[in-house]
DNA sequence: ATTAGCACTCGCCCACCGAGAGTGCTAATT
DNA sequence: AATTAGCACTCTCGGTGGGCGAGTGCTAAT
């Protein structure tokens, strides 16, 4: 599609204009790369190259920048992605090992790992799967008449819920209700749980209305989110205007990043999305590396890079993808 | 120790210029306010406010802005608190009410409510008492090997970690094991626990270790971390410049406040730290307004706004306390 | 004690200018 | 036909300089 000199030359451009953030002109090109041709003939390709789309200028008389669609041809067809060093990838790994095996933590890992390997905004989900199902009920009595009911789902989510009730009650009889509950409903989903309980004291029905409830919501819910690195995306040059600040932050902020990130469309492998094929208007200027982890099938979550357009995707991709594949081993565990 | 006029003057240099963010000039101050003297006594006043270091000039030919100790002593002896509307009171307690009960959503409720209502950055953190108890370890199978503890301590606190066994274990033996755990070592906290279980399965030793492991963990913690405001704090206009608003971030980001949030010296009501009172280098310009809520030597979470030095104290310091009161309500139902 | 009057000080805005980098086009060269 | 040297042109960026306006401090009069 384009022709061989054309892609060499576009691929210059991105490395160049990746590193520095400045516009690339045809004569610092020539110079610096050694390339065999005059400034001229760069500029005779450059024209080319942004009557086809794959880049443009920011106005007359400056260099170009690429495009998003430069960027996507660059990702799709002239990336040479970097291998991560195998110290790099120990490194990584070692930090696993040393962290303590709370889950949270691994997340959390995960994230400040990828943000600071890629300098750029990192997210980790925690797994999940499509289906929600109770695992175990517990009641832990807190005052005469309340109690924490706690409640195992499948893949060890835990979501608790403080229930009142009307009158004191003792220990005995929530461990009594807790027996029947787990006898009759572990292993059941949501859908699958009665609306009324088939022995139906009292207390059974308010802690089943509250497992109900509880697992609803968090079958609806994406696994938990974690993030890091606003720094070092904020740092970034094209984030040096205050207001794009403040749109990428509050994008970066929201309780779910559902609304930046297109988990629906999530194909296999890495998906790399790019300026203005975001439909968050906030992030036409971003770009997204994510994938999947996770059993086939099974639960799974998603890790993932936002960074602005200019993005080492060289680097990113392969590093988004190891990142995964750890945190697939570490999952497939439980 | 102010001339009455001059901490009215005072008082009225500091509201024009929380609402205004403009220094504040003589003549201004006259035609607005109906002062009954001429821009000439004004100025001889601000002079004096000046001199004695309660207001600063930016720059010679500027207006007035309110230095820290001018602050200081209108929070102390001028300001009036505003009171809250019943109106505006009730619709707080109104979302609360119809807020599910999981704690963790009053929390971050609290914090959007408070950051909504005075236009700033706010954290809430949730209820912690000195003492970590244990009521409750549950052991949940996860796979043949693996299972997965959960620690219930006191005041609800809910921690969890997998645990891997070298070997498959069945369900009634960690069902079992949970039952000696419980019988043996519930209400004690993690200095009173052995470090060797009495009776001594290795499951015990495994799953006792990792109960101690997570509750020394839990003593040193603070509450879990809740906030809200990130944008409103960063419209604020003494963060239109990029570099001042990346400090602040960072700050906010911060997995604990603590580094922020004097916790230290925290008095029994609302405390007010303003500016360079702050120790935090990158806060020189912040206030926090903050309180503690929660039952007298229970246990007690934190209730605080952070916004520029030029903040609304007359509406955010009765706002943080109503918060801190619903809170402390709230809480003391568990 | 207060105030009118006045000279003075700065920050802000804007227009202007020159330097530098980069371009497109044309004509010459390979 | 492809490449390149040469050149005129364009546009950004940084610095300069003046005018405006808001605000001050001081002095002398009330």
């Amino acid at each position: 599609m384009l022709t061989e000199r054309r892609s060499a030359l576009l691929n210059l451009i991105i490395d160049e204009y990746v590193s520095t953030a400045l516009p690339v002109g045809s004569q610092y090109v020539v110079r610096k790369h050694h390339v065999p041709y005059s400034p001229a003939t760069v500029r005779l390709e450059m024209a080319r190259l942004e009557e086809e789309g794959y880049i443009v200028q920011p106005h007359t008389s400056a260099g170009r920048v690429p495009s998003d669609k430069g960027y996507r041809y660059y990702v799709e067809s002239l990336m040479e992605e970097e291998t991560l060093g195998l110290d790099e990838r120990e490194m990584i790994r070692h930090q696993f090992h040393q962290t303590e095996r709370a889950m949270e933590q691994w997340f959390q890992l995960a994230a400040a790992v990828l943000a600071h390997s890629v300098s750029n905004f990192a997210v980790v989900t925690s797994p999940r799967s499509r289906e929600t199902r109770l695992r175990h009920v517990q009641l832990v009595p807190l005052q005469e008449a309340s109690a924490l009911c706690v409640v195992v789902l499948n893949e060890a989510r835990i979501r608790q819920q403080v229930l009142a009730f009307r009158e004191p009650i003792d220990e005995t009889a929530l461990l009594l209700a807790a027996g029947r509950l787990n006898e009759l409903y572990a292993g059941l989903s949501a859908a699958e749980l009665p609306e009324q309980p088939d022995a139906a004291p009292e207390l059974d029905e308010t802690v089943l209305k509250a497992v109900v409830e509880l697992m609803e919501q968090e079958s609806l819910a994406l696994g938990d989110v974690f993030r890091d690195g606003v720094h070092e995306v904020l740092t970034q040059p094209e984030f040096a205007r205050s207001e794009r600040m403040i749109e990428l932050i509050d994008v970066l902020e929201q309780r779910t990043l559902s609304a930046a990130i297109p988990i629906g469309q999530l194909s296999d492998g890495i998906s790399v999305v790019i300026g203005a094929e975001n439909s968050n208007e906030a992030m036409r200027e971003c770009s997204i590396v994510l994938s999947r982890y996770g059993a086939e099938g099974g639960a799974s979550g998603i890790v993932g890079v936002l960074g602005p357009t200019r993005m080492r995707y060289a680097r990113t991709i392969p590093t988004v993808r190891y990142l995964a594949s750890l945190l697939g081993d570490l999952v497939a565990q439980i």
